[in-house]
DNA sequence: CATATTTATACTCGAAATGAGTATAAATGG
DNA sequence: CCATTTATACTCATTTCGAGTATAAATATG
């Protein structure tokens, strides 16, 4: 109960402007991309989530709205100090870091110094299906991952990989599994963080050349891909989109917000009955000054539904084309 | 970065045999009950996960099967040290302990020393609505709350304060919102674990002789009230409950486990229905020796369905009676 | 000015899922 | 044999879902 351990709280903090979501992200140390990532101090927070408020309202010089935790990563190799010593199993007894991720959404997308706004499918291309399936998952993904269930150990582990494959990346996309997507792209040596933690050189290798998606220092894209995984699923049963928004829009901007978010297209006139059968929504009597077309109602966000129904949220209606039905 | 904490891990084993859902807790120094609990050595152990599974071995005897992350907890106050000292905002530099609370299925329900099985709803009696809505939600939780919603500071915290007591305890019950109802309560003043976190005598306080649940070790009661929850939720879209079942089941036997752990009676023709139609099962073709009535045929959980449908999972199909609909 | 184009919004329609039963089958205990 | 109990199959009305069609209200263009 001795073992001292320091306690590093990353955060991911989210937007959407228009049709791309975003990310900020810090100039840090180095050439990668990071979250923002501070230290929990005990002695000053009673809190995890009050030492997070703190330091990112002190680098970013913005609150922190809806916050949530994510995970705890402890791994040992995956939050190797920069430049540090990069040995898989290296008895770095030095100091462990355990990193406590959180998911933040934000309307505000300004520009401090040192921070800026990145687009989520930098570092997930295969994830944005809004225009069609990702040309690289057949391309590149599957040829590599058919290659990494060939080479398995044994064909247990092959089968187990053959599965994994299949529900990440085969028939029936699920737009959730994020995280598990880049888990076994990790491990299958697509990513670059991979040979980063296991001490290899990138350039050596072969796959690294594919360069899937932009890296990102220590596990920061993990977090991300558990952000965005998360943010995934709850907009289906929670009305957090409308932490995204701003107080008036369109129904037309809402669903580009939760078609940015889910990486899909959604059906128009299903979308809008949707949202306005639960009641999430009114109309202001102001309309919209669009460029064409019929002006579009502004409405706002009901933040009354949270009391009266249960489990209000946006469901996603319908995905168009494609989604495979099993027998 | 150099703030020295301990991380704790906490474990919620869970399992169910029959139609009761139950936790091991271990019997610790004093009178409370704990969960299974110890330190995170990170000398020794690569992930948080691998450390947990070692001491519960050690600890329990036994493995691990399907386990799950929680939360992580790092609120001063709410563990502290037994028998410690008790001063809510008291200075305790000592050492901060940052709990990590995992939940884990198993099947097993052995006995060993200072270990042993108690059911979820004595700590949490008013989670149990498989008979009839628990009376004391009318009788003492209800309008103690309205008390708490009186005495508050000012109108916008009561009207706060109102909002939780209808989505948690008023009309249409979400049996997810374990957490929720249980850090309501808590604020409310009407778990032990309050009095004693904020080092009042729980003697003194009238709240306290109505006694709402059994109060556990530091945070673990929390700890739990998020492994139901996240266990509750998951069961609709996750195959999980047959981590808790036998490999051989009537198909009223896992009616009554997804009862029990939803605390909620379902509709057995419907979830039956539900059950064939996602093929998440298969006749195998004995049958069950019945004390009395026709036999039931023996089911097997098939594997195999996590590979062929996206999210398969046991749909509580339909709760029956009450469920009031917003218009 | 008429008409194509664009966007918004309303409404329809069939397929599937859902909630609640009824009907029948197969056992046991008098 | 018959009442009772549990299992399992099938029916039916309602709601939800996915995909359109139809119409309205603006701008752009010839």
């Amino acid at each position: 109960m001795k073992e001292a351990v320091s306690i590093g709280l990353s955060a991911a903090i989210l937007a959407v402007e228009g049709e791309h979501p975003s990310v900020l992200v810090v100039a840090h140390q180095g050439s990668e991309d990071a979250l923002p990532f501070g230290p929990f101090d005990p002695a000053q927070h009673r809190t995890l989530e009050s030492g997070l408020r703190k330091w990112v309202g002190e680098q970013t010089k913005f609150d922190l709205g809806y916050t949530e935790q994510l995970y705890t990563f402890g791994d040992k190799g995956r939050h190797t100090p920069a430049g540090g010593d990069k040995g898989r199993a290296g008895a770095d007894t030095s100091n462990r870091v355990v990193s406590v991720g959180y998911l933040a959404l934000t309307r505000q997308a300004i520009e401090a110094p040192h921070n800026q706004w990145r687009g989520w499918y930098h570092y997930f291309p295969w994830e944005d299906w809004r225009e069609e399936k990702p040309a690289m998952i057949d391309q590149v993904i599957l040829p590599a991952l058919r290659k990494f269930v060939k080479e398995a150990p044994d064909s247990e582990s092959a089968e187990l990989r053959r599965e994994r494959m299949n529900v990440c990346f085969g028939e029936g996309w699920d737009e959730e599994r994020v995280l598990e997507r880049y888990e076994l792209l990790y491990e299958a040596g697509l990513v670059e963080e991979f040979y980063r933690d296991s001490g290899q050189d990138m350039k050596k290798t072969a796959a690294r050349s594919q360069g899937l998606g932009t890296a990102m220092l220590f596990d920061h894209r993990r977090i991300l891909a558990t952000a965005i995984a998360r943010l995934r699923g709850k907009i289906k049963y929670r009305p957090v989109v409308f932490e995204l928004m701003a107080p008036a829009f369109t129904l037309l901007e809402l669903q580009r917000a939760v078609e940015a978010l889910a990486g899909l297209r959604l059906h128009k006139q299903n979308f809008r009955r949707l949202v306005a059968e639960q009641g999430l929504v009114e109309g202001t009597g102001k309309f919209s000054p669009s460029a064409r077309g019929r002006p579009a109602e502004l409405f706002r966000f009901r933040r009354e539904v949270w009391r009266e129904r249960p489990a209000p949220g946006v469901r996603l209606g319908v995905r168009q084309g494609r989604r495979t039905k099993p027998a």
